[in-house]
RNA sequence: GGGCGUGUGCCCGAGUGGUUAAAGGGGACGGGCUGUAAACCCGUUGGCUCUGCCUACCUAGGUUCGAAUCCUAGCGCGCCCA
């Protein structure tokens, strides 16, 4: 496979299992990302990371450019030297920050000014100086630089968010010249569906216009903007159309999304990424996930429970400890107590997101999700 | 034996006449977490027949309209003297 080939092995209904080469191994679909914000997975090593069988982990382009900057990573030999990571990593270019962290952010057709919550520094990101600390990091994919609008949000606000998101995939596609690494654009539009079709549409003329003269085409697609607050009934009126609206040939990327029931129910409307920091965070403040729901380990009735968190999870923290005991560690807020529901959290999604490529292998993912969803657990996410 | 100090809710600890069922921690119990400023944040934590009442700041008694707060005695604890 050459770099960034995308083979469709197999569909069932909308269901996609994709093959997606980078120069960094390859990753197939439907796949879970962890999020490692600051280079890394909180509390997980990388050798973890491989057991588990994480194929892409995430970073964050926003607070790596503050600490510990991108020279010093680009100095280090690139974000997986330096990190010591061999797999397939993606940056996710800090827009979502730029305007979930700043309260003084200025938009302008050139770029974005905000603070520095590192340490109140004026900080001018326009579309090619991101594509630029992005290309320093060096992960394998890339995403551009786009406006997240809030919700609920009036239309206007959505619809200048994807004017500024358009205007700056183009000048990112434009910016990007890294051999190996790829860019993603990403869709924007709220929860209004002609919104979403339109920024899916200038995505498309703005790909078609550099093809045509000679430059590069997106890797494949972020569908920014949803599990912003909005019910999940709200966010499902509109994504499959979106999702679908978008090229077949190319991964799509929820951005945001782990909970495991849209996780299910995003893949049967042709969704085949996602990232969340919901199962490492939810981990670190004492939840479990499990085939039977949402467990809080803190509480009084885990004590005295010596069996594993999950009787159906084979994951290391199910094999070699009780509940009981991560219970313990979480009370006494030992830092192994984090550590071992997040290993059991990420193994819960992974093989959630492998079940459901075997479903789509054998054609039979409707069958799958609605085992899923008549499951305990479904109702519980 | 004497002197000085001290005794607060599960624990530590503030409060030295009224706005105190009693600050603040801790613990316990519960909830939240969705492109990670998060090993974090938010509740509850004397009882009841619950828009009010009862019980409560070592014990007993007293002063006062009113006491966790002042007085007396006792008990416990600490330090010093003998």
């Amino acid at each position: 496979m050459a770099l960034f080939d995308c083979t469709l092995d197999g569909a069932s209904g909308n269901a996609r299992a994709l093959t997606y080469q980078t120069a960094h191994g390859s990753f197939a679909t439907p796949m879970f990302m962890p999020v490692g914000t600051h280079a890394t997975v909180k509390g997980i090593t990388v050798e973890q990371l491989y057991a588990l069988g994480s194929q892409v982990v995430l970073a964050n382009t926003y607070h790596l450019a503050m600490r510990p900057g991108a020279d010093l990573i680009a100095e280090a030999g690139g974000i997986h030297r330096f990190m010591n990571y061999d797999g397939p990593m993606l940056t996710d270019s800090g827009g979502f920050q730029v305007f979930s962290l700043a309260d003084t952010v200025k938009l302008a057709d050139d770029g974005v000014t905000f603070q520095s919550i590192y340490d109140g520094a004026k900080v001018h990101w326009t579309p090619e100086e991101n594509m630029a600390i992005q290309q320093k990091i060096g992960a394998d994919i890339a995403m551009q630089l786009d406006q997240c609008a809030p919700y609920p949000a009036t239309r206007e606000f959505v619809a200048q968010a994807v004017d500024y998101s358009s205007a700056w995939a183009k000048r990112c596609l434009a910016a990007h010249e890294r051999p190996d690494q790829t860019l993603f654009g990403i869709v924007q539009g709220g929860m209004h569906l002609d919104l979403r079709l339109e920024s899916v549409r200038r995505l498309r003329a703005i790909e078609e216009e550099s093809l045509a003269s000679g430059g590069r085409r997106f890797g494949g697609f972020g569908i920014g903007g949803y599990s912003v607050g909005e019910s999940h009934e709200v966010m499902f009126e509109t994504l499959g159309r979106v999702a679908r609206a978008l090229p077949q040939d190319r991964p799509r990327y929820l951005m945001g999304v782990g909970n495991p029931t849209t996780l299910v129910r995003a893949i049967g409307e042709g969704v085949d990424m996602f990232d969340c920091v919901l199962p490492t965070r939810t981990a670190r403040m004492g939840t479990a996930f499990s085939s039977a729901g949402r467990m809080n380990m803190r509480n009084a009735q885990y004590a005295r429970d010596f069996g594993p968190l999950d009787p159906a999870c084979s994951c290391p923290t199910c094999r070699d400890h009780s509940r009981a005991y991560v219970r313990h560690l979480v009370k006494q807020n030992e830092m192994l107590g984090g550590i071992l529901l997040s290993i059991h959290n990420l193994h819960f999604l992974l093989d959630l997101t492998r079940r459901a490529r075997e479903a789509v292998l054998a054609d039979a993912y409707d069958e799958f999700e609605a085992a899923w969803m008549s499951s305990p657990a479904a109702q519980d996410y």
